[in-house]
DNA sequence: ACCTGAACACCGTTCAAGT
DNA sequence: ACCTGAACACCGTTCAAGT
């Protein structure tokens, strides 16, 4: 019989849940109904963030309940509040384990247009798969969510070396990034989200354009339209550099 | 003493909930304890509608929940079921009522430009008052939303009439909507939103790029990025008119 | 310090019973 | 057709009691 690593201890490729169950198991049966704190401590935010994840990546936002997130854990909902202040902080630390998940790659070695053009699919991939986060994401002061300053100091001086002038700066990241939560919601829309249904007779110019747009037959109509946007940020933009 | 209206029928200029006030008024103190129907109907879709809107603008969307609607109404909670099928309805005849209040004049009399610039700051302007519609409006489908398909009808034709290929023309208008979107949260963020705090000296570059826009004294920072934004889209999209 | 278990003050929604 | 009142199956969060 191998020797059990301690509780707490997450081998690695072994996901929250099934360290969380193998830890029940080892510890017995009754383990999870003794009160008291468990030797070495199940909790601690970096678990609490893989359980949700997992959870969310399972069984969608929906499913992310403070009772199931604690359920995913094996401990009572009570004890996550002695990691977290409230579930809005859980969003926050998913949101920034996410945000490490950006592929900034292209700033150290692209030209600026690239490097931008590759760092907003990115973010609009990760973050289309991740909408219910985007209303915490856009008022989420920088100070809670050190992975997403780290990215915003990386595109921030790439801005500044491609020639952007100081005070433009922030506001034209603010732009990209409005185009790019707005983007994520429209990967989520249903397929037939412009079917004017019986509608269609009152509104010909839409209906026709609608239409037109699905003869092209793209396959992802949310990334045509994408793709439009940013080029034209791109440009517009690019414009301001000195 | 004047003759009371039917109940149900608010006077002009006034608001749903003083019509509903001024109803168990006039039908004495024990009439909402009374069951079965009223005579004529209190409740109705623009009533819901009126109500609702009335509640989220008085106290916010937190406190939008189906029991303050009821009681707004005068009625019980799940009276409101056999109006709306559940509370996403229920935000989605908020979200139609708003889509009419979005600027549309300028499609009529002004250049191309001029008028997608004065419909995408009012579209801004109108929803980041009610940021919690966007994420149900980013997968309404338009048949649900007869203004809002409206609004598209009109926004098609101006783009079509200005020399958009056909097929661009809902391509380029869901580009202008995603940055529209994420701009009316960008509207809601807190002032101090990039302050790094005591990370400020790990992120040297995004620091001095905050700290010279906020040297530019600029009143409402969300306004410069959307103008930055919002004026790149239009010379981009705009490139493709024919 | 950090857990359990019970409790609190809510949610949205359903449904039988009434008129 | 459309209302009431009771009930259901949840929520997030707090807190005394334990170790």
């Amino acid at each position: 019989m191998p020797a059990s690593p301690a509780p707490g201890n997450t081998a690695p490729g072994e996901t929250a849940v099934e360290d969380a169950a193998r830890r029940s198991l080892t510890a017995g049966p009754d383990a999870r109904r003794r009160a008291g704190r468990p030797v070495g401590g199940v909790l601690d935010k970096s678990g609490i963030t893989r359980a949700a994840l997992e959870l969310v990546e399972k069984k969608g936002y929906d499913a992310l309940t403070m009772a199931a997130l604690a359920r995913a854990l094996n401990v009572a909902p009570s004890a996550l509040y002695n990691h977290v202040k409230s579930k809005r902080d859980v969003l926050l630390l998913v949101e920034d384990h996410l945000a490490a998940l950006v592929d900034l790659s292209a700033f150290d070695t692209e030209p600026w247009e690239e490097a931008v053009r590759k760092w907003a699919w990115s973010y609009r991939d990760v973050f289309s798969r991740h909408t219910p986060l985007i209303p915490v994401i856009a008022v989420l002061p920088v100070t809670d969510a050190p992975q997403t300053l780290a990215m915003y100091e990386t595109v921030s001086a790439a801005f500044r070396e491609a020639g952007f002038p100081e005070e433009r700066i922030v506001s034209s990241i603010v732009a990209l990034e409005s185009f790019i939560f707005g983007s994520a919601y429209d990967v989520t829309a249903p397929a037939d989200i412009f079917d004017a249904g019986s509608m269609a007779d009152a509104t010909p110019s839409f209906t026709a354009a609608v239409q037109s747009l699905a003869e092209q037959g793209h396959e992802r109509p949310a990334d045509v339209a994408f793709a439009l946007g940013l080029e034209a940020l791109i440009s517009g933009l690019g414009a301001l550099r000195k």
